[in-house]
DNA sequence: TCGTATACTGTGCACGAACACACTATAATT
DNA sequence: AATTATAGTGTGTTCGTGCACAGTATACGA
């Protein structure tokens, strides 16, 4: 079926009103007598009428700008990869009049709060930010909604009541899916041995790390009697005595960021030790391609900078409204269908 | 950096002639003296002139029309799901006069060529079809790249040579995937014995299901030893004599259509055989959430139909080039992260 | 020297929505 | 009655591109 688009000049012509009447009525800026007013909201009822948007954002083409609150991502793989996902999304929307403004923070300089600021002080038309520690970052959203410019956050755990976007996984089924994985790989269970390991300062956005723990402890907690499960942490870089001390009798080790390579590599003379880990950067790769990793579990987070740019830019655009919560599925990654993940676009 | 976006008015002042000048220089139209090109081209060598999309095809605004060629779908779960997708695509492009016209053919009746003939008659601006087996194809494909009318097929095998766009996944990879899940829930291998289960008539489009066979096959041929495997076919219903004679001694099931709940039913009184299967139906997902199927592959259809319809709407609309294959990674779904992906948008 | 064919160049309008502004009609004020 | 305020209208222009068409300049034949 071919519908006929309307268009306002042609609601007019129905309703017998000017143009200037119609785009008064539509958009309710006044200024309309009652009986025109009712006229063309008779025709409206009538017909579908939806604005064009090529026109509509023709016209009203401003230089938007967006904020980019973000972590140096230069030490960090991780980030590396969102950052790629954002840069894919501006080189998109340059044309749009989409224009990105970036302000990063070193997190060991806890200068978040102060690249945060500024960014403020310049008033975008958006912001996507990755918050580095939650409790810090209320009083910007507080200050974003007063200001009404929208915001999203990256990777950051849920917040209720709030006008911001969240956009991330639910991390407590990413280490329940992370569980089912790990039970598959070792069973039987008696008296098997699983580590947990976390790396990163607390001081940091760690929470989400804590929430897969519970997720994976809760699992074996619920189903799988006899299996023991031990948690240890590392800052930035690994200790090899501390690791290699624990690793006695283990038959798995379920490592929560994207650092599982740094583990892999010290397991080479314990060869049978199941590992789980996070995302597809390059060293953790080679390293399920070797079989020294078993599983990823992919964050996506290249997808996560582009879908946040993404949402922004079509209600800059389109006015499209932005979910509060995107939840991203949680990729599982084994040798077999790597590829297809690093292949794939969208 | 915010650069500014030049348009065709500024290059003709920086070039110092005239805007109708600059668009025979871009659009190579012919009738331009070498000095006036020549001044047009020095400017476009300096600055970076993306056209403006949306003044583009405002301008140029007809009601594109895309023909969708489809199996009569009230029949299979799977091409329901394909179908939302395009439904999905639909809502958000009518406003960009884009309208989808259905020829819906039904598997049984033959009429596939009957329908792909009058999609083609009707001279759509474009075309989406489900190829229901690929020699039958051919000509349509010859026949539209000859019309000059893009074509995205789904869900069929690759096809070297030609401007047509393959969307789909790679099968081959699917099955060895499936495998390496197997070969993860059933170890150890000792005569372990393991079933590969078809649905469906050969005359219809199965070759995807023996390329999932072989994948399947030679994973276990180069990795495992010891692990038997059997292959068997159903048509469209199950036979359970059939099927409980080939269960004994079974250590795991393969279905390598979206069928696997039929299979599941008849499992209750086998308990401990794993069961992989392929796609989020809503049968498969109770089975998944009981136990009775351990990991379903998604095969993504209402993704791959949403993705097909924006490939040739974006073409249409905004003239963007159309890739020649589209292969989406296989999701591996098991009962701790089927939610992510029942909810997920995209 | 005039006409005209040809090669080139510049201008104007369309697309559809948004908005500024000028205009009309009526009511309120002087 | 003349002036001013104000609610309510209609028109014109803008956004950037594409295309039709109207110009201009030069060369060449009559």
């Amino acid at each position: 079926m071919v519908t006929k688009r309307y268009t306002m000049r042609d609601i007019a012509e129905l309703a017998e009103v000017s143009r200037g009447t119609v785009d008064r009525v539509i958009n309710n800026r006044g200024m309309v007598s009652s009986s025109a007013r009712e006229k063309v909201e008779k025709v409206l009822g009538k017909i579908d009428y939806k604005p064009n948007l090529l026109a509509q954002s023709l016209k009203g083409h401003k230089n938007h700008s967006i904020a980019i609150v973000f972590p140096d991502y230069k030490t960090e793989p991780y980030w590396k990869q969102c950052f790629e996902g954002i840069a894919k999304a501006e080189l998109e929307l340059v044309q749009f009049g989409i224009s990105l403004i970036f302000y990063f923070y070193a997190p060991k300089k806890k200068n978040y709060e102060e690249s945060f600021s500024k960014a403020l002080k310049n008033k975008p038309n958006a912001i996507l930010a990755v918050p580095m520690e939650f409790k810090n970052s209320v009083d910007f959203i507080r200050e974003s909604e007063l200001k009404k410019i929208p915001l999203v956050l990256l990777n950051s755990p849920l917040q209720k009541n709030s006008s911001t976007t969240f956009l991330g996984q639910n991390y407590f089924k990413s280490g329940r899916t992370a569980a089912q994985l790990m039970a598959s790989l070792i069973q039987p269970f008696e008296n098997k041995k699983v580590l947990i390991v976390h790396f990163g300062r607390k001081s940091e956005n760690t929470s989400h790390l804590y929430d897969k723990e519970k997720g994976f402890k809760e699992y074996f907690h619920n189903s799988e009697q006899g299996v023991i499960i031990k948690v240890i942490n590392f800052e930035k870089s690994i200790n090899s005595l501390k690791l290699i001390k624990n690793l006695e009798n283990v038959s798995g080790i379920y490592i929560t960021t994207s650092k599982s390579y740094l583990i892999a590599e010290h397991l080479k003379m314990f060869p049978g030790i199941k590992v789980i880990g996070y995302d597809l950067i390059r060293e953790n790769i080679e390293n399920l391609n070797e079989g020294t990793i078993d599983v990823l579990l992919n964050q996506n987070p290249k997808k996560q900078g582009y879908k946040g740019i993404l949402f922004l830019s079509d209600f800059l655009i389109y006015k499209k409204p932005i979910p509060l919560v995107k939840l991203f599925p949680i990729d599982i990654i084994i040798k077999e269908n790597v590829d297809g993940f690093i292949k794939s676009e969208y």
